[in-house]
DNA sequence: GTATTATATCATTGAACACTGATATGATGA
DNA sequence: TCATCATATCAGTGTTCAATGATATAATAC
């Protein structure tokens, strides 16, 4: 049985993969890897409205996974850490042999969506 | 703006990480980084009920996160791929760093837990 | 056979949170 | 000053999904 000093740890350790965990957010974290990028750029490149790339940004800077620096009327973000951009392709690194798997894990979600599996 | 088999393989990736992303899910994949346990030793280990772990681990072998082998009774888990420790690792690694914003990040929380930050 | 143990499944419920639209702030230029 | 541009914030809404409780399955023991 877990301990409250660890359940803690767990706690902020899924919270930080949550921060990778919407599709939204991890475009935007994407896109961060090669280069730092102002928020219009993220918003052309992900596609994703204003007001939702910004709180998103919000989200990931107060999680400390980017960083912003303001200049001018524009706000660059960076990747905070290169463990982040590694994170990420560590993450595809596994995901290329277990597609099928997580493409067919739908037991959450609507009947619909679920057809898509094979 | 991103094409469409872009946006399914950040959809992909973003469902992987949320495999991770929950303090249940995470305790169990956790628990199984130092050996295969059987449903009835996570149970114990996570002190969760035992349809909570069940459902859980059915989603972490629907993801290919886990495997499953049966023996009598009994069913042991252990984790898929070793990258799956080495996801986990390295966001320890990551989080050590950043442990406040991530426990700071309470802008989708509720008021009262919001009072923790500074 | 019945009882018990180990695990899985399913419907329901409630909370978390992603998205939108409106508005606010703050910088630049006329 | 006013207008415009880039970004941030916030309230409202809808969806996702974790947790629970009940039930089902399947293996062992008696």
């Amino acid at each position: 049985m877990l301990i409250a000093s660890e359940q803690l740890e767990v706690s902020l350790k899924a919270k930080l993969f949550r921060g990778f965990g919407d599709p939204s957010r991890l475009s935007i974290l994407d896109a961060l890897r090669d280069r730092p990028l102002t928020v219009s750029q993220l918003i052309e490149i992900t596609g994703l409205t204003q007001s939702n790339v910004s709180n998103h940004l919000g989200c990931l800077k107060d999680c400390g996974l980017v960083m912003a620096e303001p200049s001018g009327r524009y706000v660059t973000y960076r990747l905070s850490d290169d463990r982040v951009a590694d994170l990420i392709a560590l993450a595809e690194s596994l995901l290329a042999d277990i597609a099928r798997g997580v493409y067919e894990c739908t037991r959450y979600e609507s009947p619909t969506e679920a057809q898509h599996g094979e």
